[in-house]
DNA sequence: TCTTAGCACTCAAAGCCTATGAGTGCTAAC
DNA sequence: GTTAGCACTCATAGGCTTTGAGTGCTAAGA
């Protein structure tokens, strides 16, 4: 599927003047605006052409032509111009970024926010991703009598706690029996070799002695796994509604709906394939019908190598791609740049 | 102001009828549908007076009437029939709840999808509110060298942790003596008075040991005045679009500026007056100029008494008050109840 | 063979007109 | 105080026309 140069231009020029004004290019404005050594009869051959190939399509027969999905799909893949977000605008970002963010849940939620700043469309953030870590410390700490709080610290930095009822005897030092115990037999040990090093009768000595210590293990097995931290978070909903395309309501509603299934969207985006590279999926290319006539751009953010969640953003299929794309790569780079630190 | 009785009806039964129908409801129509007896003559001078008094307008000369604001207040405080959720909803509410909802933060998400179910409109809940609580327990846990993990629990129950940088030599033994101090000295002491009881100088004196001391002081007084905490949960923002008045655009738009700004929200709802009884706000009753076309339905939910935070629904003035009162009671009794258990 | 000018044709959108009917206010009779 | 009757108002919907942007095709030019 190769274009000769002018195809191309034309291509490129209908889809960057529709993502700017959201209205059908006639071949007119082509050859005033884009195109001044052509004739736009000879740019409504080529259109006619490329409409053939599946690229372009036609609202109604008399109105200009606007991009297909093919057609942006092409644009992404071969005439994308990157530069899109000035260094000035990467610097204030980071700038503005450092200034608040320090809490975990924040640093996230201010990458959502900041995207959407950015870009003016939907904006998403996954919080790290299940994944497999090491124990690092067990610690349970006496609250009261009779009551304790345990925590668990993973290789990967996540921390978790939790409230359990004790033995009303049981004192610190016997807390600190029982978690050294633990540690000194699972320190630095995933939750499936946990498991084969005799968790289970670990399990049963010590619940024994604290009937609440099931809990304990499910808050080892939360952390480890990174289970409960895939919060999903969102920002710029807004602006969205600024966009042409979400004059109808019913557009903005299956997208509203996402709002209150995020379990979806993890799901939608946390199963793409991601290696480094930004990805960006158009319209019906994402599976989800609720976003059907929308575009995704997504990365993913890393510590020390190792992914941890994903960012991206959502907007109509008439994106401003060059710049979500560049937007997009940035605050990844900024997340991991903050984890990877920490 | 005071109706006389068949006034009443009257105003009754168009604030009914036009929640039910959204539009403007005629002296013909109110005759047939809910006042037999009279006929749609006196209708129209009895509803001519209700005009004159401000309870009713007219979008238009030859339309109906609809409630004004005034409207809407009288109703809801003098002709409000509230069971209008049935013994049946409220069962199945409570049972389907108490399947989901065991850590604290699923709880609220989870009170404020029910009530966004129970209701159609967006519903909202904040968590635990700021409030004063007193130091429990601080313990500093050794991560790895120069790593330690900051653990600060509440006599309220809250919990918080941070990690720490500390100068390698330190053992946990050394961490435990200086947590031991700060135990000894500020246990079951408040916020205000860890200031008084000389916080400045413990400060000082441990800071010149380990040098991000203050970042455990900043955590300890988050913890006490439950500051991070109070995040606002959202629910059922599509079921909104569902409503007649947000078929046009721009007024969603500003409700879901909220989405974006929620300390907006944090701080609208949480200065109201709120007693024990269901609080109705209704149109430009609200400050807040995104929501002057809404109403707001909010109740407190306590533990042991106390206030934590609230819930509520935000819905546009042409509300049914009947069910939102109900549904917001019941759920924000529900809540109560869940924290006084635990 | 590729490019361009010219022209007839298409069709959505906007403007204008009219008919419709729901609803009112007023008056006079009960 | 209540009701029937009637003239009046006005938003809404449907039908009609005009406008203009844009196309496809053809024939002439490079």
């Amino acid at each position: 599927m190769d274009l000769d140069a002018r195809k191309k231009r034309i291509l490129q020029a209908i889809v960057r003047d529709y993502i700017l004004t959201a209205e059908p290019v006639g071949s007119r404005t082509l050859a005033r605006r884009y195109l001044v050594d052509v004739s736009a009869a000879t740019i409504r051959n080529e259109m006619a052409d490329l409409e053939e190939m599946g690229f372009l399509q036609q609202p109604h027969t008399s109105a200009g032509r606007i991009p297909s999905e093919s057609g942006y799909r092409f644009y992404v893949d071969h005439l994308l111009d990157e530069s899109s977000l000035s260094a000035q605008e990467v610097l204030t970002m980071r700038q503005i970024y450092q200034q608040q963010a320090q809490v975990l849940e924040n640093v996230i939620q201010q990458a959502a926010h900041l995207l959407a700043s950015l870009t003016d469309y939907m904006a998403m953030a996954s919080g790290p991703q299940p994944q497999t870590s090491r124990l690092k410390k067990l610690q349970m700490i006496e609250i009261q009598e009779g009551k304790a709080l345990a925590v668990v610290v993973a290789e990967n930095g996540l921390v978790a706690n939790r409230m359990i009822t004790v033995p009303v005897t049981m004192t610190q030092g016997d807390l600190d029996r029982i978690s050294e115990f633990v540690n000194r037999k699972f320190q630095n040990v995933t939750w499936s070799q946990m498991l084969q090093a005799g968790l289970h009768t670990v399990r049963h000595e010590i619940g024994q002695r604290i009937e609440q210590f099931d809990q304990v293990i499910d808050l080892i097995q939360q952390v480890l796994m990174g289970e409960r931290n895939s919060e999903v978070y969102l920002g710029g909903a807004s602006k969205m509604l600024g966009q042409p395309e979400f004059q109808d309501v019913n557009q903005v509603r299956s997208i509203l709906h996402l709002l209150d299934h995020r379990e979806t969207m993890r799901t939608l985006i946390g199963e793409r394939q991601h290696d480094d590279q930004v990805q960006v999926t158009i319209g019906s290319e994402n599976q989800l019908q609720e976003v059907e006539n929308c575009s995704l751009v997504t990365a993913i953010y890393k510590w020390n190598g190792t992914p941890l969640g994903w960012i991206g953003v959502l907007g109509p299929t008439r994106m401003d791609y060059a710049r979500a794309v560049t937007a997009v790569r940035e605050v990844s780079n900024l997340l991991t740049e903050i984890f990877t630190k920490s």
